[in-house]
DNA sequence: TTCCGATAGTGGGGTCGCAAT
DNA sequence: ATTGCGACCC
DNA sequence: CACTATCGGAA
């Protein structure tokens, strides 16, 4: 089954009525009644007591998440096979209900009818995302940064009695922000396929500002090229402008995006 | 005619698992 | 025991 | 995840 993918949010839409939720860093996992399937349609190895407490016959949308910062960690646990793996720190945070012609407004309201999202219930490893309805531009700042402020990746934004849809839909936006950097260019990755004989990536230094201490990383940065750009990229030696969303635990820029020469 | 939505195909960092060394 | 690579996650 | 390039149908 495809489910729900959400697109980017453009920071001048006006999204007054519309739902605001936290986006959870974690692991996209559909509940179909008897396992959880990853976003690409593959099975995820669960141990039998974290799907004891879900509902059969019922499917349901949501994000494996060990918390705020601990995307790798969750990676780590979901992705490992059984036996080596200890699943006490993943929780189930459940966004949505897959119900037909049906309203989010209605479908939240199943979603807390559900017994395992009773509060004070029998499975704390699950729990139901919190909704809120944006009231204006303000309100969704405010959420947004008491988020951010609280180690969030960001605001996921579903409008108002939209269904569930089966695809990447406007009727879901994700609400992130990127950080921008330079990077001095000192090489390249040949390309592949499409991109034979030209550039796949530009192999970089770039400068970590971690407190006091300033160190020196060697990424690479392919994506936000253009065809033209790797036929004929910046030449080693250059400044170029690049984005990325935060830093890993390594140190290393996640999702780097180039953005141009300086 | 222009524009938008969906698809295919490139690229990154990171992890696990398995085969090769 | 270490390394490299594919297949996934984002 | 990020993006670019295409194509066909909607606008």
């Amino acid at each position: 089954m495809q489910c729900t993918l959400a697109h980017k949010y453009d920071f001048h839409k006006d999204v007054t009525g519309w739902w605001m939720s936290e986006k959870y860093d974690g692991i996209r996992a559909i509940w179909d009644g008897e396992n959880f399937m990853s976003r690409t349609e593959k099975l995820i190895q669960a141990p039998e007591w974290f799907k004891e407490g879900l509902p059969k016959g019922v499917t349901l949308d949501g994000e494996l998440w060990c918390g705020r910062g601990e995307f790798q960690k969750t990676v780590g646990i979901v992705r490992s096979h059984e036996g080596n793996s200890d699943w006490s720190s993943v929780k189930y945070m459940v966004f949505d209900i897959v119900v037909d012609r049906t309203t989010v407004g209605e479908r939240l309201e199943l979603l807390d009818d559900l017994e395992c999202s009773q509060p004070g219930g029998c499975f704390p490893h699950v729990e139901v995302v919190h909704q809120t309805i944006c009231e204006d531009l303000d309100h969704l700042k405010e959420f947004e940064l008491q988020i951010l402020n609280a180690g969030g990746e960001g605001v996921m934004l579903k409008a108002p009695n939209s269904m569930y849809e089966y695809k990447r839909t406007k009727k879901l936006l994700k609400m992130k922000r990127m950080k921008k950097s330079i990077a001095d260019v000192v090489g390249y990755t040949p390309g592949k396929g499409r991109h034979e004989g030209k550039v796949g990536a530009l192999l970089c230094n770039w400068m970590l500002d971690c407190g006091p201490e300033l160190t020196v990383r060697k990424i690479a940065v392919g994506s936000g090229l253009t065809d033209l750009e790797r036929e004929n990229p910046p030449e080693v030696g250059s400044v170029i402008k690049i984005k990325y969303f935060d830093v890993t635990e390594a140190g290393m820029p996640r999702f780097p995006v180039y953005e141009g020469v300086l």
